[in-house]
DNA sequence: CGGAACATTGATGGATATCAATCTGAGTGG
DNA sequence: CCACTCAGATTGATATCCATCAATGTTCCG
């Protein structure tokens, strides 16, 4: 109730712009390939850091919400519904843009976001952005591009909470990050940090926080994970992914083969 | 499994193309307001219409969707699980754009859409779209807000699916359709036509078609509806909001008031 | 050291799935 | 025009999954 609303601390960052955007631009590039004047358009873009604690709402549903997109630490997108329940609807990793109802101006957004971890994040300049976008075919690619991949994780979402178990859909959502983070470099192994708790875990799923334990335990009991905050293991890929019926197309930028 | 995959017959239309974009044009400029030469900029992008039966897909996961808008009928965009089972993440009226990806050349879709009822759709070339977009700023706008609707409805589905019973999912997809209709003068009083079996509705909430039929007995029962397919009436529009959380906030277009 | 959020486990209840039977209406071919 | 077939709709009986209630243990933080 009484949450926090504002950020921490501004950190006086003296980390040079160069490094500030460089989550941004390394996501963008992955998308399609930026030169280096596309880059220089995003670096105009840039504003100052900002950091939220733990638990901190960075935006709250009816705000017009800035634009901002995370640097480091994770966020949960979310609707809070009429009895205090709350469904996740996006995990907010690195990179990812907060809400893009902030690319119109005068929009508001229905959603919130909470941090599940201390937050770095970094404001953009919606002018300049703009600007990039009308005049750098590649950003305008690239935006477009990470606007069809967060449909596609949305979709997937639905389908996970519509037509899979609470173990196939927990399986399934932690091969989604998996994936996201192998493809980063982000896992040592098959180790991954989720700084997730089982009652975030549960709001994803729309299940209870007991249920998530639960779950948890029958994954681990099958030989598929191994589990123990924060820290995740990975044990058998291949079963687990037939298990959920994970495929990674849906997370895959490029035009297909064909 | 032998599905129809191709269109009917393509319809030798005889009617103008003033009436082909009436549909997307009156849908966009609801969204923002658009001038002559917006209008102008979007007919030129405009192609001759094609037919569908019910039941056709217009698209498959992996296809390199066309460029197509509802211009009447109902279409259901959905995830085929690999059990057989499908997840409907959409409903797609008239005015809707059947695929967005096909905005990116050579993107790949991991949806199906298949036909609910009769459909024409339209074509749009995209490169008369790309156009509009980059010289019409009233365009992009209005492309843009579509985009943002389009996530709400999505995100107010994940919610449903994720945290409320089938009853209350049932009463909050049919009050969006109601809300839908009434703002483009589709409906007769309290009557809407809704084409969908109870099967579809099942594909579309979750749950099994034997329960989405005692789910509809139930609304029925609570004096909140009648439902006599196509035909569905609402009793009691003040309490079924009530009853499920409906709030048409996210299906507004506008800034907010604030 | 005390408290609060998180995690685990057991017992029980409720919501939805599954299996099965029947009924209706619409399209189809004779 | 009629018989047939099939998709859809309804209802009942039973099974499964997940919620709820409750108790306990744990970790972390003030």
């Amino acid at each position: 109730m009484g949450g926090s609303r504002e950020p921490s601390h501004k950190t006086g960052m003296n980390s040079p712009s160069s490094f500030d955007t460089g989550v941004l631009v390394r996501r963008l590039s992955s998308y399609s390939p930026l030169s280096d004047a596309d880059v220089a358009a995003l670096k105009r873009a840039d504003r100052s850091p900002v950091s939220y604690s733990r638990q901190d709402d960075i935006i709250r549903p009816g705000d017009a919400p800035p634009l901002l997109f995370i640097e480091s630490g994770w966020a949960l997108r979310y609707l809070p519904m009429t009895d205090g329940d709350q469904q996740v609807v996006q995990v907010l990793l690195p990179g990812d843009i907060v809400d893009r109802a902030a690319f119109l101006p005068g929009a508001r957004t229905i959603t919130a976001v909470k941090c599940a971890t201390d937050i770095r994040a970094c404001a953009l300049c919606p002018r300049a952005m703009h600007e990039a976008v009308s005049e750098r075919p590649n950003v305008a690619r690239a935006l477009w591009l990470g606007v069809m991949l967060d449909e596609n994780r949305l979709l997937e979402h639905v389908a996970r909470l519509g037509r899979r178990s609470s173990a196939e859909a927990l399986a399934h959502l932690l091969l989604e990050l998996r994936h996201l983070h192998k493809r980063i470099g982000a896992m040592e192994g098959e180790t991954l940090t989720v700084p997730l708790a089982q009652p975030d875990i549960g709001d994803l799923l729309g299940i209870t926080p007991v249920h998530v334990s639960r779950t948890i335990s029958s994954l681990r009991h099958a030989g598929l994970i191994e589990m123990d905050r924060p820290t995740l293991r990975f044990l058998d890929v291949k079963r687990m992914s037939l298990f959920c019926g994970f495929d990674p197309a849906y997370l895959e930028a490029g035009p297909g083969p064909a």
